[in-house]
DNA sequence: GAGTTTGAAACT
DNA sequence: CAGTTTCAAACTC
């Protein structure tokens, strides 16, 4: 098709460029495609971080710059990439977007039923979406498709997040409420019209696929279906609402068979998070935070400004959670009133060199020279830059403390990676030790009996290494250099039990016991 | 673990 | 916008 421009074009945030999508089928067979719904896409835009931007439903039997492609299947994958064709997969997971300096915006598409509902698995970071039956997918007056009705219960979706499956009720609509697991700009709120739910749906037919100019959509712009142009519209997503699924391991939500036309939802992208790689986030769960006064409502909690639930934290009087929704979501409109980035990540890309990141406002340490983790450079493991405000910085390329510093962080590294590799070598001759010391006496092998790592051995082996440190600690070894007698000693306690346990089975064939 | 320091966020 | 206060994390002892 050929491209038509948008008419409500607004300038693109600077969200950062980690796009995917994820998209689920559901219930496919609820509304026939001429069924004429109007172009109310009742659900909230998934967003964390885009500037406030007045809501806009965008009719797409209006000019577009769009692109329509179709694809088969039921599934729907749009992903406003630099080569979208290869992002478009239809089969029921993601499409991952790339990394790179334009503007991308997930596209959430959006229909009208069954009901979306963010929420949050305890133990996981991830959001999820949770899956609502609406019995009031007429409301707007259309009649409703027969199988509208069919689905009654609420079932519950299994969440699976690596070996663990976990059950994620479906609650009813009429319990469902809004859920904002992510910040959400005055944007975010997709108006609604006519209809008294606010919905975030997942396509019901198999519709053509729409690749508007998505990357020059802001966030919060939901596109309406055009008319007779089946029933599905299409939210512009902010990265970052995305991106927090990606900092845990792969993760997917699979329908359970309540749903037997949907798909999972799948998240398998490896993509930056906040300048940090994919591995780095993986690796590193957030930390719980420590809140006591300010409700974990404010920016000073990491979990709220990371738009995240609390989860596991060790916070009181925390309203950071879906049972404060009011109160969060009042408080997330507060901040971006404040402003309007505060939910965007703070290490973006510097302008003149690709690779180099930087914090997008600078720091303002007047007493740590940038050299703790006080200052958010420093932390971010980025130089401070042109930005800053900082006194006295030390967090520059060439500086001298910065480079000792560094060294010394490196020498720890190392020091960590030795000591690793010797337990890892330690518990591979351990392991080896008892594998041969299996009881095969029986079998006339030439294995030693186990049985001569007895709880008594243990102990004085244990006590033979206290000792061994007692002796390093008054005489004020170096911590390498005790350890070292200590394994050494552990060695000797070793080498006696073999030759205990040799000396046994000697004596112990010599009687034919 | 308690107390101190620090700088971002919030407030005035 | 600048100065001050609040807050929670980082750090020190």
């Amino acid at each position: 098709m050929e491209p038509i421009p948008i008419a409500k074009k607004t300038p693109a945030s600077s969200a950062a460029p980690i796009k995917f999508i994820i998209t689920k089928t559901v219930n496919s067979k609820t509304l026939s495609p001429q069924t004429s719904v109007p172009p109310v896409i009742a659900g909230r835009v998934l967003t964390q971080s885009s500037p406030v931007i007045p809501p806009r439903t965008i009719n797409l039997s209006e000019p577009h710059n769009t692109s329509i492609q179709s694809l088969p299947g039921k599934k729907i994958a749009i992903s406003p990439l630099k080569t979208p064709s290869k992002n478009i997969k239809p089969v029921q997971s993601v499409a991952v977007g790339g990394v790179g300096g334009s503007q991308f915006k997930t596209i959430i598409p959006l229909a009208t039923q069954p009901n979306v509902q963010q929420i949050q698995v305890p133990g996981s970071r991830f959001h999820y979406v949770r899956l609502v039956t609406a019995t009031t997918a007429s409301s707007t007056g259309q009649p409703s498709g027969p199988s509208t009705s069919s689905i009654q219960t609420a079932k519950p979706m299994v969440v699976s997040t690596g070996a663990v499956r976990m059950s994620v009720p479906i609650v009813p609509p009429q319990t469902m409420k809004q859920v904002a697991p992510k910040p959400l700009t005055s944007a975010a709120q997709v108006v609604t019209t006519t209809q008294t739910q606010q919905r975030l749906i997942m396509p019901a037919t198999p519709l053509p696929q729409i690749q508007p100019n998505f990357t020059n959509l802001p966030p919060g712009t939901v596109l309406a279906p055009a008319p007779g142009g089946g029933n599905v519209g299409y939210a512009v997503v902010p990265a970052q609402y995305v991106t927090q699924l990606q900092q845990s391991p792969f993760v997917t939500l699979a329908s359970s068979s309540s749903f037997p036309a949907s798909a999972g939802i799948q998240t398998q992208a490896r993509l930056p998070l906040n300048g940090l790689s994919a591995a780095e986030t993986t690796s590193r769960p957030r930390k719980p935070c420590n809140c006591t006064k300010s409700q974990c409502l404010k920016l000073y909690c990491d979990c709220f400004a990371n738009g995240e639930f609390c989860n596991n934290c060790n916070c009181n009087n925390c309203f950071n959670n879906l049972e404060h929704e009011t109160e969060r979501l009042k408080a997330i409109k507060t901040c971006l009133d404040r402003n309007p980035e505060a939910f965007k990540p703070k290490i973006g890309k510097g302008k003149e060199g690709e690779a180099d990141r930087r914090h997008s406002k600078g720091c303002n340490c007047k007493r740590s020279g940038c050299l703790k983790n006080y200052c958010e450079c420093y932390e971010a493991k980025i130089m401070c830059s042109s930005i800053c405000k900082c006194i006295g910085c030390k967090n520059f390329e060439e500086s001298p403390e910065r480079k000792t510093l560094m060294h010394l962080a490196d020498a720890a590294e190392v020091r960590v990676q030795q000591q690793t590799a010797a337990k890892t070598k330690l518990s591979s001759q351990i392991s080896d030790l008892l594998m041969r010391t299996t009881p095969v006496v029986s079998s006339g092998g030439g294995r030693l009996p186990y049985t001569f790592v007895t709880k008594e051995v243990l102990e004085a082996t244990c006590e033979c290494l206290l000792e061994q440190a007692k002796k390093a600690e008054q005489t004020h070894q170096p911590r390498a250099e005790a350890e070292r007698m200590i394994l050494e000693e552990f060695g000797h306690c070793l080498m006696r039990i073999i030759s205990s346990a040799g000396k046994a089975k000697a004596d112990c064939a010599s009687i034919n016991c």
